[in-house]
This record gives structure tokens, sequence and C-alpha cells, in this order.
RNA sequence: GGUCCCAUCGUCUAGGGGUUAGGACACCGCCCUUUCACGGCGGCGGCAGGGGUUCGAAUCCCCUUGGGACUACCA
């Protein structure tokens, strides 16, 4: 088998949407699998919708994701241009070729007309597609159009009659009937190529073996191998992948369904590592029950026959469940790394961070590592123990459901005192002496902890109470006890 | 309208002639427990419908239905 060389080829138009995401992973996973290469060209053929920004956008999302190319923009190659920018003439050689090979012809039709026509067929309930209007133009006309410097665009001659014959590797044959294809415009009138055109002339160049995009190409396939066929190429192995529906089920997946760009997943705080294992599992499965895979796991186990072929609903419970797993797989280090960016954007710390913060911020980690899905979530699991202080609780969340306001208040008091005498504030000797305390007032442990633990956090749902307190240390433990005791006597 | 693709729990899916139709997420219950999580155990829940083929169809074929894609000098 030759060298398998795949490419990601996405369009300058916008952010890095996750359906080209999933495709960006797959061409990865091929050619790591392989041993092949990896490629990333960008299709910026599209003047009109061109974003300045969008190819910084994709590659940060691309490396965020892990996915390194081996040639592309930064990366250089044998293969570039990878810009079809930069590659223009190229296109152009190759239209024109056709021409002169009579597989192409000129067509001076103006937009205008082209509308007229659409909206006729479109009245009539006829096919839409070009009448082949220019089709037959004699060289004496197509001389003149040119003299008198008509704009043009050049189309491809398909062939009248007949069918032409496609293969997807998962689909298999498909079959097209001539009738039910037009003549496609391969360059436009501005001198750029169309996609047909495009990817057909650069997968030849570039030495694709594979060619994996979204399933909406498909239909398009026709005038692919029809390209193939006229410049006397042989096509590449296509794979198209099922498309991305949105989660209520109607259409495909766009804009309004909520986060759709790769970035507006890690600014929400997910993990690549879940990202990337989510959308794996996204049309793809192995032979095995395994659902948890890194990368390079991910990349053993590929194969492109395990690809499936109905379309997919996007649906994001299952990335939160691996959010969690690559969450508690971190190490303390690293989870309070990742932390850091979210909590300086709250002002919860500084940027930069001085070490001996840092170091802090690492030892709160064991107790929220288990408790936090999200890493945007660390800001309201970790502020009580960087803020000085916090904000005095509701005395109702404080005294419990079951509780009384005195009761509350003598049990905050005896803690104080017990604190106050305490010379070891270890995990160990705080449990030790708060059970003994509870022992003492005949009260159940449960009965006890709750008023401590919102007293001294503001909330209900937090670390196991001794860890915490010893987390917080001894003298914000007694000015937030403090601080209760006074807002319950208020009350 | 035309062309094409697709069809197993709510979701992602395994299963490709003989299975009590398997797993995961979500949901519910129980256990663990100082709260919340984590974890463990259990439960709920599915082959779109109709015809064939066959001793036997979730599985193969056809039709219907449903969903989707495309129908640009966008990709």
């Amino acid at each position: 088998m030759d060298a398998v060389r795949v490419r990601f080829a996405p369009s300058p138009t916008g952010y890095l949407h996750i359906g080209g995401a999933r495709t960006a992973l797959y061409d990865w996973l091929l050619a790591r699998k392989t041993g092949g290469q990896f490629i990333l060209r960008i299709e910026d053929t599209d003047r009109n919708r061109f974003v300045p920004d969008a190819v910084d956008d994709i590659k940060a999302s691309l490396r965020w994701m892990g996915l390194t190319w081996d040639e592309g923009p930064e990366a250089g190659g044998t293969a570039g241009p990878y810009f079809q920018s930069e590659r223009l003439d190229l296109y152009q050689k190759y239209a024109e070729e056709l021409v002169q090979a009579g597989k192409a012809y000129y067509c001076f039709c103006s937009p205008e007309r082209l509308a007229e026509m659409r909206k006729k067929q479109e009245e009539a309930k006829a096919a839409s597609g070009y009448d082949r209007h220019c089709r037959e133009l004699s060289p004496e006309e197509i001389e003149e159009h040119r003299a008198a410097g008509e704009p043009y665009v050049i189309r491809f001659k398909v062939p009248r009659t007949g069918k032409t014959k496609v293969r997807d590797e998962l689909r298999g044959e498909m079959v097209f009937d001539h009738g039910t294809l037009d003549d496609f415009v391969i360059l436009k009138s501005d001198g750029y190529p169309t996609y047909h055109l495009a990817s057909v002339v650069d997968d030849h160049l570039m030495g694709i073996s594979h060619v994996i995009r979204g399933e909406e190409w498909i239909i398009s396939l026709p005038r692919h191998f029809l390209l193939y066929e006229a410049f006397g190429w042989q096509p590449p192995t296509f794979v198209h992948l099922p498309i991305f529906l949105s989660p209520d089920g109607k259409g495909k997946l766009s804009k309004r369904h909520g986060a759709t760009g790769v970035r507006e997943f890690k600014e929400k705080g997910y993990l690549p590592e879940a990202l990337v294992n989510f959308l794996l599992l996204l049309g793809w499965h192995p032979s095995t029950d395994e659902e948890v895979f890194t990368l390079e796991e991910a990349a053993e186990a590929f194969s492109v026959e395990r690809i499936s072929t109905s379309p997919v609903s996007f649906s994001l419970d299952k990335l939160d469940w691996y959010n969690g797993i690559y969450l508690r797989r971190l190490s303390h280090e690293e989870l309070a790394q990742r932390c850091l960016p979210f909590l300086q954007k709250d002002g919860l710390l500084p940027d930069p961070c001085p070490p001996e913060r840092f170091a802090y911020l690492v030892r709160l980690m064991p107790l929220i590592q288990e408790r936090i899905k999200l890493l945007s979530e660390i800001s309201q699991a970790v502020g009580y123990f960087l803020q000085e202080e916090i904000e005095p609780p509701e005395p109702a969340l404080i005294i419990g459901k079951k509780g009384t306001p005195e009761e509350t208040v003598t049990i905050l008091q005896e803690t104080v005192a017990v604190i106050e005498a305490l010379t070891d504030f270890g995990e160990e000797n705080l449990e030790q002496t708060l059970r003994a305390l509870a022992d003492r007032l005949a009260l159940k442990p449960g009965r006890v902890f709750m008023p401590i633990r919102v007293a001294v956090t503001g909330q209900a749902a937090t670390p196991g109470l001794f860890e915490l307190l010893a987390a917080l240390g001894k003298q914000k433990v007694l000015n937030r006890l403090q601080q209760a005791i006074t807002v319950l006597r208020k009350g």
C-alpha cells in the first residue's frame, strides 16, 4: 500500500467548528495509525466570506486538541504552498487545460441571467441547474465576449448522457446519472477556483491517499470523479463522515444550538482530552466496550472501517462525564495549572500568580478534584479558600432544616471554644476534637458539622469538613465562626 | 420538486441469519457517608411499519414511513 497522506482542509470562514474538529481528529488518527502524513491545507478561495483571524483560531484549536500537522502552515513541506490563495496559477492552468481539451468552457452568463433562470426553474418545479447556455458558443462568439472584456467563469462540461460510478469507502458504490448533474463552475470570474477544482487539483498534487470529509460532500462526489477522469488522475479513497445533527433533531448542528466552536468548549472549562475522546466515539466505535481513550490509545485502536454512516445527534451529556474522568486523572499540580486561568479571570488569584499562592492552590486540589466537572467551576469550588472573608451566610442555611437558632448558636460557640484551644490544626486532630464535641453535646455528628460547614464556607455542599478546616487555617475558621454567631444573634 | 445518504434504548452505539438484543451517558433506587461529589450495586428503557426470502430474521431483499444532506461564480 502506498503511503497514507491525509489532509484536513478547513475554509477560514469562521472558527474551528466541532464537526471540523472531528474530521481533523480522524485524519490525524489515520495518519498516526498508519505512520502516514497529516497535512493542514487552508482552503481560502472564498474572498467574500474570509474571516481574518480564522486561520489562527483553527491552528490554535487544533494544537489545543493535540492534533499537530506534519505539513502545512508553519510546518512547511514539499507539497506547498498550503494556502490555496497562493496556488491560483495552478488552478488557472488546469482549468485552461480542460478548456483546451474540450472538457470545459467559458461561460459569460451574468449573475442576473442565472438568477432569472433559477427563478423560472423553481416556478416550473423543474430540476435546477445551469442550462448550458454557453456550452456551444462558437470560437468567434467567445472571442467577441472576451474582446469586450466581459467577465467569465469556466464550467466543466458534464457528458450529456451516461452515468458516473463513484465509491465511498464506508457506503460502497453509488451511481449518479449525468442527467442530474449540471455544468458546474470550476473557475470563478475573479480567477479563484471553486472547491471542486481546487480540492481535486490539490489532493492530486499533494499526493493525498484518503479524503476524509463530511457527508454533505457525497452529493458532489460524481463531479469530483468526473474531474479526476478528465485529468486522467487516480481518485483517492473517499471517506464521508456522518453529519452532526442538532440535539433537538432539527437539521444539522449550527451556531444556534449552543457551543459549536472548539474555542467555546475550551472557554467553558472542558479539557481537550475529554473533547477528543467525546468526538472520537461520535461516529466511530472500537471492537471492544472500551470508552476511554487518550489520543495515543485512539491512534492505536482506530480504523476507518469502524466509522459509522448514520447521522449523529450532537448531544453533550456524555462530554461532561468524560471531562470528569480526565479531570480526576490529572495530578494536583497539573489540575491547578489548568484551573489557574479561570481563577485569574474571576479575580481570585493575581496574574502572574506568586509561587506560594500557587502552592496553596495545589494543596486545595485533592479537596475539589472529585467535585468539579468543568474547570470553570473552580472559582465557586475554591473561592472561600482564596478570599480573606466571605459573605455572611443566610441564618436559615446555617441552622439547617432540623435545627433551632438557639441550639445552633450553642454549637458554634462550643466549636469556637474547642478550636481556640487547638494547637494541632491537622485533619485528624480536628476530626477527633469535633467528634468528641458532638458526643459531649449528645448530638449526632451531622447536626454539629453542618452549621460549621456553612459558617466557614457559606455553602451547604463542600469537601469533607476536616480537610476543609485544616486547609482553611485556624484564624479564618475562627473569624467565620464568629461572623456566623453574630449573624444568628441578629436574626 | 429533483438527486443522494441514513434508520437498534432519550443520546452515543455493539451486534451483519439461531443472543434472555450487550455496553456507555443521562435518569431512578440502594449502599458508602458529616454535606456534596467520587465509587459500588441494581433498575427503567430499544430493533420505525408492512411485505417477502428462510426451518429461523434486529441481521438479507422490496415497499412505506421518518430523518438528513445537496440543489451558489460557499465550502
